[in-house]
DNA sequence: CGAGATTCATGTGAAGTATACCTTTAGGCTTAA
DNA sequence: AAGCCTAAAGGTATACTTCACATGAATCTCGTA
């Protein structure tokens, strides 16, 4: 037996393609940054005053997923506090949040609770008037001078599932504060982000503003190529992996994150395989499997009143032959299931929320139409593919004990 | 035949409720002097 | 008497409910050509 395993690890061990994997994954920021000079630089301008503790403008970030609109700002946030480092002080700090739907930061109370947390503080889950919670902030920020500098990461899902009033309480906060001094920087996937604002908001936070461009097929092989080098061993990748995960990538928008994952999950198919080598196949299954990986994940998360709407829906899918359904029906399905599982009934007044929300997660797709004497409802299409459907049927009813 | 009124099935906003959790405060108990 | 703990009081955020009004095109109505 022992020897069987040692040979399994033997032949782990030897044919292990990568050298550091770790490079590829999203969370590492590598020390040179392909095709961004130019953003770097414009974004180091903008914030370089905060060196001297002058107060650096409030900068605006623009552009689609994996544009390098984080990487770029958290490199130059790395650099500057080095810098500052080197010099022996202190009084500078970088708080990185991100306010994407589901995370830890999704209102303003939470956003708040979560910069202090960065700030080495800490809040209560619940409880606190959000108006404390502000002086709170105020006091940790303004215990001695320091500049502050607040990243708001997908910052355009926070205020389309609140308001921008949080926002706009940030941008006041200086006003108050007699050391210190904060700055915001937003950033946003959407593009058309800034006409939900209120103007002065919008005002106050586009002080800079900078559009990160989409990256086209063959800067993406540069980028590709960039990080392979270190990550990958010698002769590991066919010659042709490149180019098709930077086509692949290419053509959801030119998102670099997703071609970096690609060409990960490549790899760790093509290990799993024992392959000596990636082949454009690797890349077919890493994508497959990445869609797969992801979309399950944000099923499992879910709650269990949302789980039961989404299990509705997809029931509906796999009895009835159609490819829409009303919110009405989704809503009658829904009532049998809780019947049938024990579940509390929400009225149809939250389903038709939660059904919404579902909307922004891009696990459906739904319309606001009106059928005339038939009333007005919400048409909704599963957006979950036939591949995943029944992995996806397997997770709910695990969950759902059904 | 066509303009306007009706209608249906929900969308949507506002206000209210339940729950879970937080701080403050007052009273009671313990402890040390 | 000082210090500490506990429970009650008073307050908030969040998830959800209740109530009420808004929607908008298919369909109906009815006056008119």
């Amino acid at each position: 037996m022992v020897a069987k395993l040692d040979k399994i690890f033997d032949s782990f061990v030897k044919n292990r393609l990568f050298k550091d994997k770790s490079i590829l994954q999203i969370s590492h920021t590598p020390n040179n940054i392909t095709h961004r000079d130019e953003q770097i630089e414009e974004v180091a301008a903008i914030l370089a005053p905060a060196l001297t503790g002058e107060k650096a403008s409030n900068l605006f970030l623009f552009g689609k997923t994996g544009t390098g609109k984080t990487l770029c700002v958290k490199y130059v946030c790395d650099e500057m506090l080095k810098r500052v480092k080197q010099d022996g002080q202190d009084n500078l700090k970088f708080v990185y949040i991100n306010c994407k739907m589901g995370k830890a930061a999704d209102t303003e109370y939470r956003i708040l609770a979560e910069i202090i947390k960065g700030l080495g503080g800490s809040v209560p889950i619940t409880g606190l008037p959000t108006g404390s919670v502000y002086d709170k902030f105020k006091e940790l920020v303004d215990e001695r001078k320091q500049m502050i500098v607040i990243i708001l990461d997908e910052i355009d899902q926070a205020v389309k599932k609140n308001s921008d009033s949080f926002l706009y309480s940030l941008t006041r906060v200086n006003s108050d504060l007699k050391n210190s001094q904060i700055s915001l920087i937003g950033i946003s996937n959407s593009l058309v982000f800034k006409d939900y604002l209120d103007p002065r908001v919008r005002s106050s936070l586009g002080e800079e503003e900078l559009v990160f461009p989409s990256y086209n097929a063959l800067q993406l092989q540069d980028i590709l190529k960039n990080r392979a080098e270190n990550s990958f061993k010698e002769g590991a990748l066919d010659e042709d992996v490149i180019p098709k995960c930077a086509a692949f990538a290419a053509r959801e928008h030119g998102d670099a994150r997703r071609a970096l994952d690609l060409l990960r999950v490549a790899g760790e198919v093509a290990e799993r395989e024992g392959s000596k080598k990636v082949i454009q196949g690797h890349i077919d299954k890493a994508n497959d499997k990445l869609e797969k990986d992801n979309m399950l994940e944000a099923i499992k998360k879910q709650p269990i009143q949302f789980q039961l709407v989404l299990y509705s829906i997809m029931k509906l899918y796999s009895s009835k032959n159609k490819s829409s359904f009303f919110t009405g029906d989704v809503f009658r399905e829904y009532e049998n299931l809780c019947s049938e599982t024990k579940n509390d009934v929400l009225t149809q007044r939250r389903v038709s929320d939660i059904i919404q929300e579902f909307d922004m997660l891009g696990l459906i797709n739904t319309e606001v139409i009106s059928k005339g004497r038939q009333g007005r409802t919400r048409e909704i299409k599963l957006m979950i593919s036939k591949k995943i459907f029944s992995n996806a049927e397997g997770i709910l009813r695990d969950s759902l004990n059904i």
